[in-house]
RNA sequence: GAUUCCGUAGCUCAGCCGGUAGAGCAUCACACUUUUAAUGUGGGGGUCCUGGGUUCGAAUCCCAGCGGGAUCACCA
């Protein structure tokens, strides 16, 4: 491995550091007394309760002064600076510790830990007096050097995409609005799970590891297991066995799902990404709009402290009620075209006069698909329920109770893109199975996204599943709404990315 | 998968009408006992993504590849 002149220069120092007894990784634990966060935010208030402080951190910044110096220690919380004179780490004659271990042998990105006390300096930064200080990590590589000046203008931001994703530590490390991200990321699935838990529902688990990939529309990974000697799939979906459990008579089962999907990557997708998919026995899909309407309010609530929340350049407001269009309804009122009553040579004829491109393998329902997606879609910024779908596009959905050729399902569009996905769930076993036909069918003509017919599931069905309302809604992107974030790689620690070629 | 932009020091970037590789920060040396983008002086550091080609001469022009971003297609 070549090594850069700073990374031959710190693995000299940490030959040193061992060479003058002091071990580089001491395996010992330190206390830690305060978080930088307590002692900022109790220093006005309780100075006295600041005298006798045990710190660790990351050395940030330095600012050498001769037989004096100030730096900024990082800890999970925050920064702080610390205060540390020669004389005072240094107590006898032998000035060694400051002299050359703190001044020569310490560099930035080494972790340390202090004891002393919390005053203000003359500049009003409070900080820590160090009067014992110990090596707990040495670095061997360099931190970027990111600086902030007074104004809070960020000076050489660390800012590679690739590096960032790569490297998360080090975007962690040096880009602290990051780990706030990931801190609202990890709020909302903990706003989910006890809006969830409070209505009685049951957090559940099921197989990742597949011998039928189903519940979506989706390519699938596909693995081996040597024992059984049996292809399996990673999930694109849990739908299928959520509904089992409730078949097995659970009246509310949901899940945190890592799904895998083998498609193309953009800053909408990554190959494996988390879905919410929760199912309610005796509801249908109005019903469940409503929960749908209140859990999102409550997230933005949790989250971001308001219903309304930035989004690159729009406010999104989370507040009930929100917008519903039915499918027809939304494309006549984007288009000024009522195409209810359209059979599929005139449907063809209108998309044509609308721009839409369409080809003669689409069915009516995957024209009116196009329609939408083309027409209205891209208009739907704020949280808006569209319902009623083509039954050709749902074959999990419950066909509408009055509305023949439509299936009772809504999807919440919001930032231009699906939120989530619903419907009142089919549980007519015959009826389900005619459906996974026709998807065999489109699997014969090369669908590659088509469904698998799962035999197991269908029994299930026979024996009967109480009518349910299901919702699978993408954690991902309500993350990227919620962090205002434009790339799914900025809510996901370690997006997905090629080999890196080797050094 | 298609189109397009990008790849130069540890980090951020300049150099790209071809002529010995630059800046700021970081690093190293020295000075400095309340600084905060600390400061001052001096020094070192490069497979200019990789491989070909054109040329007397390529970071720069051309071709191919690798990696990344954006847009489009598909999709959540």
């Amino acid at each position: 491995m070549q090594l850069s002149e700073q990374e031959v220069i710190r693995r000299q120092k940490l030959d040193e550091l061992i060479k003058l007894g002091i071990n580089p990784y001491p395996a010992d634990l330190w206390e830690i007394t305060h978080s930088s966060k307590q002692i900022l935010e109790n220093f006005e208030s309780n100075p006295e309760g600041l005298k006798d402080i045990s710190f660790a951190g990351r050395i940030m910044s330095v600012r050498d002064m001769g037989k004096a110096a100030f730096a900024f220690l990082q800890d999970s919380q925050g920064k702080i600076q610390i205060y540390v004179k020669r004389d005072e780490i240094c107590k006898g004659e032998d000035k060694s510790l400051y002299d050359l271990v703190w001044k020569k042998l310490l560099d930035m990105g080494d972790i340390i830990g202090v004891k002393g006390y919390a005053f203000k300096t003359k500049m009003g930064e409070i900080s820590i007096h160090v009067s014992e200080l110990k090596l707990l990590s040495k670095t061997l590589r360099p931190l970027p050097v990111v600086k902030q000046d007074a104004e809070g203008n960020i000076h050489d931001a660390f800012t590679d995409p690739e590096q960032r994703y790569r490297m998360r530590y080090l975007d962690l490390i040096v880009n602290p609005q990051v780990k706030n991200v990931f801190v609202q990321r990890a709020k909302i699935i903990e706003s989910i799970r006890n809006f969830l838990n409070g209505k009685g529902y049951l957090e559940v688990e099921t197989p990742v590891l597949q011998p039928l990939y189903g519940g979506a529309a989706a390519r699938p990974f596909k693995t081996h297991h040597n024992t059984l000697d049996m292809t399996l799939y990673l999930r694109i979906a849990n739908e299928l066995y959520l509904k089992r459990l409730i078949v097995g008579g659970f009246d509310g089962v949901y899940e945190f799902a890592k799904d895998f999907r083998n498609e193309g990557m953009d800053r909408f997708h990554n190959p494996e990404f988390t879905q919410m998919e929760i199912y309610v026995a005796y509801k249908d899909y109005e019903w469940m709009m409503n929960l749908m309407e209140e859990m999102v309010e409550k997230i933005a609530i949790d989250v971001t402290g308001s219903t309304e929340v930035q989004s690159g350049e729009h406010k999104i407001n989370f507040k009930r009620p929100w917008k519903r269009y039915s499918m027809y309804e939304a494309i006549q009122h984007f288009t000024g075209v009522d195409i209810s009553n359209q059979d599929e040579a005139t449907l063809k004829q209108t998309a044509k006069n609308l721009g839409v491109p369409v080809d003669n393998k689409m069915g009516r329902g995957k024209i009116i698909d196009e329609i939408f997606g083309e027409k209205c879609e891209p208009h739907l910024i704020q949280p808006t329920f569209i319902t009623d779908y083509p039954v050709e596009m749902s074959p999990l959905a419950k066909k509408h109770r009055s509305k023949p050729g439509l299936v009772e399902r809504f999807e919440a569009i919001c930032n231009a893109k699906e939120l989530c996905n619903a419907f009142s769930e089919l549980n007519d076993p015959l009826d389900q199975r005619k459906r996974f036909e026709e998807q065999l069918q489109l699997g014969l003509r090369g669908d590659e996204e088509a469904m698998q017919l799962d035999e197991d599931f269908l029994r299930a069905l026979e024996f009967g599943m109480p009518p349910t309302s299901g919702l699978g809604m993408g954690i991902d992107r309500l993350a990227m709404i919620m962090t205002n974030s434009a790339s799914i790689q900025d809510v996901i620690f370690f997006p997905q990315m090629r080999s890196e070629k080797k050094e």
